[in-house]
DNA sequence: GTCTATAGCTCGATAGAC
DNA sequence: GTCTATCGAGCTATAGAC
């Protein structure tokens, strides 16, 4: 369900998005929604019956934006090892971000993991969506027999880096770690 | 600060420590805690000021923990290279735990980073001795030319098994990661 | 040291006027 | 569709008896 921009129910799930990386889903409240957007709390539940839904349209946001990120990848070059190269280079253009606050997709994850499985399902899901994708592109570099394992590894390499910029808040650290999983995945790639 | 065992105060700590790792710091109240001590809720402000303190304290506690983790290494082999490999093997012995709840250390300081920097930095410190500790190993196994690198790297890699293993509940992929880590760092470490 | 009672606040959610 | 007013529950924290 794509949401008409500008609309009261669009600007509710945009701030949302943003809060709820900033300060977690658990730490944001409808007032803190009502801030950003203007909007009063009482309204929220014209568009949404409760927070959980908010969230589940946030996910849905969340999954969209992915898809544009993994088109941009495609768009970026024809040859699906330069597509990959480019998805680790998400790292470093979204460094800020991510040293401050950690993955969107991560820090959601390990919070929902501890409140709600049902909603932590569907964050795996858009998690999933990713891997299929670089399933996809090693498949297309001719390395299907360990597509499923190595899919897994880049996902992994890209938390760890992620986690670790995030704890020490340490930029330098993140740029040499993308770094090393670009001269690694080069290799790999390049054996085939 | 280490607390006589059975006090009020060191009850306090540990049932807050196991509600922290399992529901997070900001999703577990002080009726959490009492219903799991049995001790009231008043009583804690006669040990801690306020809940922050709460968290301090279960800090200290999961860095002795972190400390005997490290000890228990060091008894296990006197051999820095098995030391290392045996580090890494906590992950398949806390399988259960990491599968549901993500890293104590890691998650904890992801949701940290989205509540208090300064909370968040005193986790920080704990990953820092766990580092160090590493940094430590990998010279005595006459890796000092890269020890800083390679001590991010092993880091890196485990919390990246240990998010990917929480996204999709997936013993398997954590048993294989952990074996692949050990195989990589052998390698590494047989170089030299 | 241990306990009860409760203040003061914020939360998610509801009701109903316009 | 938009807004205000408010409920009931839960929270952290405090006061004060024993």
């Amino acid at each position: 369900m794509v949401q008409q921009a500008g609309t009261s129910k669009a600007k509710i799930i945009q701030a949302a998005d943003q809060l709820f990386y900033v300060h977690g889903y658990n730490q944001t409240s409808f007032s803190d929604i009502a801030a950003e957007t203007g909007i009063p709390r009482g309204n929220f539940y014209y568009y949404f019956k409760t927070k959980d839904e908010i969230l589940t349209a946030v996910l849905e946001h969340r999954a969209d934006q992915i898809g544009s990120l993994l088109q941009a990848c495609e768009e970026y070059s024809d040859d699906p090892k330069q597509q990959l190269l480019y998805l680790i280079e998400i790292l470093v253009r979204e460094e800020e971000n991510i040293i401050q606050y950690g993955c969107p997709l991560g820090s959601l994850s390990t919070e929902l993991s501890k409140v709600s499985l049902t909603l932590q399902q569907q964050v795996a899901l858009i998690f999933e969506t990713i891997r299929l994708w670089i399933d996809k592109k090693l498949c297309a570099c001719g390395l299907a027999d360990r597509s499923d394992m190595l899919s897994m590894e880049i996902l992994s390499r890209l938390q760890g880096t992620t986690v670790l910029a995030n704890v020490y808040h340490d930029a330098a650290f993140l740029r040499r770690s993308a770094a090393q999983h670009k001269l690694w995945l080069t290799e790999v790639l390049s054996n085939h």
